[in-house]
DNA sequence: ATTATCTATAGATCTATAGATAATGC
DNA sequence: ATTATCTATAGATCTATAGATAATGC
């Protein structure tokens, strides 16, 4: 039952892979260890041998997340010969997101959920997160002075966000559409360049 | 143990009343029956002839928070004497409402969380909020033609959702202040009659 | 010999039900 | 007599741990 230290490192490599991809979908508090390990091609038992706790797992998994995220959106913005500002709003405002929580952002799927936790260090790379996403928006604002580019990419972001969440937990598939079609259309044409 | 037709009703009501705080506070899954029924002042025993099942409470409990808002809403614009916009963004996106999710609107509370349930009547519920939002600020919008005045309130809902979930996971008092001072600003400037 | 993973299980939850109890309301 | 609530518990989870097993790597 031992196995490779390069297979280790897969084997922990896909567990956390798998967490990334199933916290989106289910939420943290609805993926069990069983499940997840289970998902992942292993026994339940060797989580602990891998991990120090559930909570250490999900902010590995979170940061996983947000890597696999920034990776393919930094090949889709390389990849566009649109403005930047219209090539992300156009991706992260959109029903492919919206029906793809497990390869999606972490804000749209887990921060209500991560609110609620207190631990430090997930809450910590949250803000992370949202600096992060301010900071790229900021530079990708086409006008304005520092300060005006900042306050438009905190608006910005607030809306791309809200209309995710929105979209997904609508059930009339005409309004969910509508809610993202309107707002990507808002920011493309409040901030394209 | 029987206790009157009137206690029994009031019972019930607040077993409603804390439930659609707690599942506010701590998210659907966070509150168990026994909890629950522990903090309304009863044992957890009772809980089956009161309601159906978890999912039947869940429901209602969403229903009688909607409602709540509703009605505080409802208060704040006619003591108000700013234009009605302004008073509900103001309010909406505020300190207060990131710290008081008890208090405040299931759609920055739980609309994730809902999002991942397949409880068709949940879901039906969430849908008509947002639809009732996008009415509500489709009538407060003070210029353009109808169909700009819907397109206008389905972004605003989204920016006013999005910054509540982004203060809410953002642990540093003054970036979260931020998102929501921004945010209020842009939209009261940018919609103000 | 070491160790990654396995099986098995402890102990604490969770939702839901069964049957007892005691006060209401006919 | 009816019934709202109680105590007690079933059965299914959940996180976490203990000890067995078997393949790696010294």
């Amino acid at each position: 039952m031992k196995v490779s230290k390069e297979t280790t490192e897969q084997n922990r490599e896909r567990v956390i892979d798998t967490a990334a991809t199933l916290f989106r979908e289910r939420g943290i508090d609805g993926v069990g260890i069983a499940d997840l390990m289970g998902a992942a091609g292993l026994t339940h038992g060797g989580f602990y041998r891998q991990f120090k706790s559930k909570d250490d797992l999900v902010v590995q998994a979170v940061k996983r997340a947000y890597e696999d995220m920034s990776a393919d959106l930094r090949q889709r913005l390389e990849a566009s010969d649109e403005a930047p500002l219209v090539t992300l709003v156009r991706h992260y405002v959109s029903d492919f997101h919206r029906d793809e929580p497990g390869r999606g952002c972490s804000l749209t799927a887990l921060a209500a959920d991560a609110a609620r936790r207190d631990d430090p260090e997930l809450r910590a790379f949250f803000g992370n997160i949202v600096g992060n996403y301010i900071a790229l928006l900021t530079n990708l604002m086409p006008e304005g002075d520092p300060a005006e580019r900042r306050n438009a990419a905190i608006a910005v972001l607030s809306e791309m966000v809200g209309s995710v969440v929105l979209s997904r937990v609508v059930p009339d598939a005409t309004l969910s559409h509508e809610i993202l079609s309107t707002v990507s259309n808002d920011l493309v044409g409040r901030h394209a360049s």
